[in-house]
DNA sequence: CTGTGATATGGGATCGTTCCCATAGGTGAC
DNA sequence: GTCACCTATGGGAACGATCCCATATCACAG
């Protein structure tokens, strides 16, 4: 079926280590024994097995990435499809492979699969318990966490400053006039979500605004859920007088323009409306969506090149880091 | 580091081979030395070598998915994206790993890449040259097609049909009374894109309005092309008296529609718009889209489906699967 | 003419599994 | 009592590479 360099080495008339040192491209080799070689592995067609090597050069190039939540579509998913997109680019760019799962935060399944693999690194992306740190600590195993959440000084994350974004995007609708703030906010476990509202909060609080938002809360926060809870809250929203619209997300934000826009209110003339993530279709919808822009770009990138680094048992690497909020005024508001 | 399968049996006292049965649970073991086998994996956390065990099978378990277009991010693609996740779901029901690649389809360096590593088959995805085909075929690797367009007889191929797709799109519109049709076509050598077109032409050449339809052509199929076409042919548009516009996917009528709703044109109230493909946010979209579904559920579960057939030497496998088109209506139309 | 160091090549151990084969005890049939 | 057969275990080759070490030739310095 497949060659091995032990036919290629018979081939060119050297021995299986002469071979090696050849294709590899690390020893001693005479230009004309190289040449040899070379031209049977081209007549053959051969391809090295990585797996071989793999196995004595004890790393694989490959690293796992595993996202917390429930088994699902995941590349599909509007913001953590970006952020893979990224670690894939940055991956193939520093040689690595990438092997995807998504797991529950309870289950250690996809953990042991990437052990068993013997993945290089991990990445850890989206909310997760300490039973799964706890766990990867115990191997041997370089790894870090993205966008996830923790209060354990020894894990390098990487986050983007939510708190900071929602404090932005109250001070932008504020500066726009607006006095009384509807929110409709995500399921308060996710740190991202959770930090959002408070930062959000904490912008209308500078402004001595504390007591214009009205919070309601959902368990998931996607489209669906985003319509849901506009329509439940349809009475209370009509009433109000609210002139602003402020989703911990902009799944969460469109879901709920399309129960506005069936209603017959107008975005922005009567509502203003705000996501936050900048997620792909944010600009292409009708109005398209001011939001706050996380940065996946560089936070895939970075993970993958601080887990390299990690791998390569550099030193001294920052534990933290996060990436500034960008304000991204579109038509909606 | 990381154990091995000599220091668990020599803790447990039985050789190696022994260990090796219980762990991998095929042949002979007395219940007692199972036991204590299995009590050393615990307490060591043994995760087998899963690189050592795909030397000696030569079986990895892998599947390489490569996505023929220019290195770009694949996973955001909002139909390739849904296609992926759907090949990844079954890919893991079946125990499968991916590898994920995009490459030109003049390069063959991701198949090399696949080569090397092994994987036990290869499903190769969109548009691609003879060259590719011809170049995996020499090896001994199991591979189909998904989208893809062949007039090679031997090749496995799952396609959607868009031909059929299109004519029914055009007969929906002319039973919906229209009669002038706006025509934005996305790149002809793109099978999906040219079929799409030459289904639409016949269904209206059937109800002897083959002359209703202007057709432009997009050399993108994306949001931007979408509103870029829409733009430059504004004019035109406008004049001709169109009541309904056609695109050969989702991402160009979300696009072009945004150009509508910018000059006031209502939708569907004075013209109907109607995509192809499905994805995600057509059904966001504000006014809904109506559209043809391209069922990539089903695409990727057969594709791996029948990969893991083709690998485990099934035979007669049919060489074409076509997956019927279904109308999808909503508010645009 | 001996010593040193670079160039060039091959032999064989090694990585961590699986699996074939040899061995051996026990049991039941004839 | 011998034969067959099942259960149970261990020894060692094999998978396909890398790499350490030994060996050999050659050039050049002293």
């Amino acid at each position: 079926m497949s060659h091995n360099i032990k036919e290629i080495a018979l081939l060119a008339g050297v021995s299986k280590s002469t071979a090696s040192r050849v294709i590899s491209g690390k020893g001693y080799a005479s230009a004309e024994v190289r040449e040899r070689v070379l031209s049977v592995v081209e007549r053959l067609q051969y391809k090295p097995n990585a797996v071989a090597r793999a196995m004595v050069a004890k790393r694989t190039h490959d690293i796992g990435v595993i996202v917390f939540r429930d088994r699902q579509p995941i590349v599909s998913h509007p913001l953590y499809g970006k952020l893979i997109d990224a670690i894939l680019m940055a991956a193939e760019a520093r040689g690595y492979s990438v092997f995807l799962k998504t797991d529950q935060e309870m289950s250690l399944r996809s953990t042991d699969y990437m052990l068993e693999r013997r993945v290089d690194g991990l990445i850890l992306i989206s909310r997760l318990r300490k039973n799964v740190i706890d766990y990867v600590k115990k191997f041997n195993l370089p790894y870090l966490m993205v966008n996830g959440s923790t209060d354990d000084p020894d894990v390098i994350h990487l986050v983007s400053n939510d708190e900071e974004g929602g404090e932005r995007a109250a001070a932008y609708l504020h500066g726009r006039g607006h006095r009384k703030f509807f929110v409709i906010a995500g399921p308060q476990e996710h740190r991202s979500h959770n930090l959002r509202l408070t930062g959000f909060r904490r912008g209308l609080d500078r402004f001595g605004q504390i007591e214009a938002a009205e919070v309601v809360y959902s368990s998931e926060s996607d489209f669906e859920y985003g319509s849901r809870l506009m329509s439940a809250h349809w009475e209370a929203f009509a009433r109000g007088g609210y002139t602003a619209l402020f989703t911990t997300n902009d799944m969460l934000a469109l879901g709920a323009m399309k129960v506005l826009q069936a209603r017959a209110v107008a975005v922005p003339g009567q509502v203003a409306v705000m996501g936050f993530d900048n997620v792909a279709y944010a600009g292409m919808h009708t109005p398209s969506l001011t939001t706050v822009r996380v940065d996946t770009d560089s936070m895939g990138r970075d993970a993958v090149d601080m887990l390299d680094r990690l791998i390569r048992q550099e030193e001294d690497l920052p534990k933290l880091i996060e990436y500034a909020s960008e304000l991204i005024v579109r038509e909606s508001t």
